[in-house]
DNA sequence: AGTAGGACCTGGTGGC
DNA sequence: TGCCACCAGGTCCTAC
């Protein structure tokens, strides 16, 4: 499941692969995949540009290319970038195949069919809806304390959704909203509105120092993600909760629950991540129990 | 504004 | 061994 980190992985290696060279022309295998515009359209258009920059926002990578278009790609959960020379054989879940010049290709590949590429106006990026809509990134300088903090100060509900709420906060999945909350001490059902000054500086401090750490493992791998030379990453090693139900506790060997929320699997510790009495009876009536396991 | 559930998809797994 | 139901999750959509 690429989040942040995999596609920022992705985004380093392919720049400094791709930058400089033009792409000859685009087969699209499955249509579906292509959001924007209609599929013969995005393969004509494509072709003959050069690639300017790439850029990554949110858990999309972006390709500027010349003559005033920019390529846009959501992974979703098994979506690959391969970088790969021109006689490779065929990989069996190719929806689009990209021709360079210099006898390689980019093959987006992709098992379950879920990912998207658009073609679209750079000049008009800002205002493609699934661009405009994004949170702040996680990453960037001017995601302080102090803008979480004002960022949280308008909602209300469950810690767990509003971390993968791509309009709260641009990035973050299923993988690292459950560390994050982990190394914060947070449960996942508690709710926004209940957060402390401390809380929230814990919180912040989590979140960066999650996606930070994946960055320098090159993302995980849990089942489908490789990087463009189709390597996996080697964080998911590093992960303290996530896929390890039952499994003890980093901190204090208590065995790591799962539960759903919204529709979720979520993992954390029922031991250091306790849901307060008050915010417990709540938000959420039956969850004191979840705090014992 | 939030929550829930379905849709999109396929491969892997567990039960029988 | 074979079959089948079910699960995994990012985002969008609808309904409440």
């Amino acid at each position: 499941m690429p989040e942040l980190p995999e596609v920022e992985t992705i985004r380093r290696d392919l720049e400094t692969k791709l930058l400089g060279h033009r792409v000859l022309g685009a087969q699209v295998l499955w249509e579906r995949e292509v959001g924007y515009p209609d599929a013969p359209t995005f393969a004509a258009e494509i072709a003959g540009r050069d690639i300017l920059a790439l850029e990554r926002r949110a858990k999309y990578l972006i390709v500027h290319l010349s003559e005033d278009a920019s390529l846009l790609v959501h992974l979703k959960m098994t979506g690959q970038l391969l970088y790969v020379p021109r006689d490779t054989p065929p990989h069996q879940h190719a929806r689009a195949v990209f021709a360079l010049d210099g006898d390689r290709e980019l093959r987006f590949v992709d098992i379950r069919k879920f990912g998207r590429l658009y073609l679209v106006p750079t000049g008009r990026l800002a205002e493609f809806a699934k661009v405009a809509n994004l949170g702040p990134e996680p990453l960037a300088a001017s995601f302080t304390v102090a803008a979480l903090r004002a960022l949280l100060a308008s909602r209300r509900g469950h810690m767990k959704p509003l971390l993968l709420n791509q309009e709260f906060l641009a990035g973050m999945g299923n993988i690292y909203a459950d560390e994050a909350l982990f190394r914060a001490g947070l449960h996942p059902l508690r709710s926004a509105e209940s957060l402390k000054p401390r809380d929230i500086a814990r919180l912040h401090e989590a979140i960066v120092a999650v996606l930070e750490e994946s960055i320098s493992h090159r993302g995980s791998s849990i089942n489908n993600y490789r990087d463009p030379a189709g390597q996996k990453g080697y964080h998911h090693v590093h992960l303290r909760v996530f896929n390890r139900a039952d499994e003890p506790c980093l901190l204090c060997g208590t065995p790591i629950s799962k539960i759903r929320v919204g529709g979720r699997g979520t993992h954390f510790c029922p031991r250091c991540q306790r849901l307060p009495r008050v915010a417990a009876s709540r938000s959420h009536p039956v969850t004191r129990g979840l705090t014992r396991s």
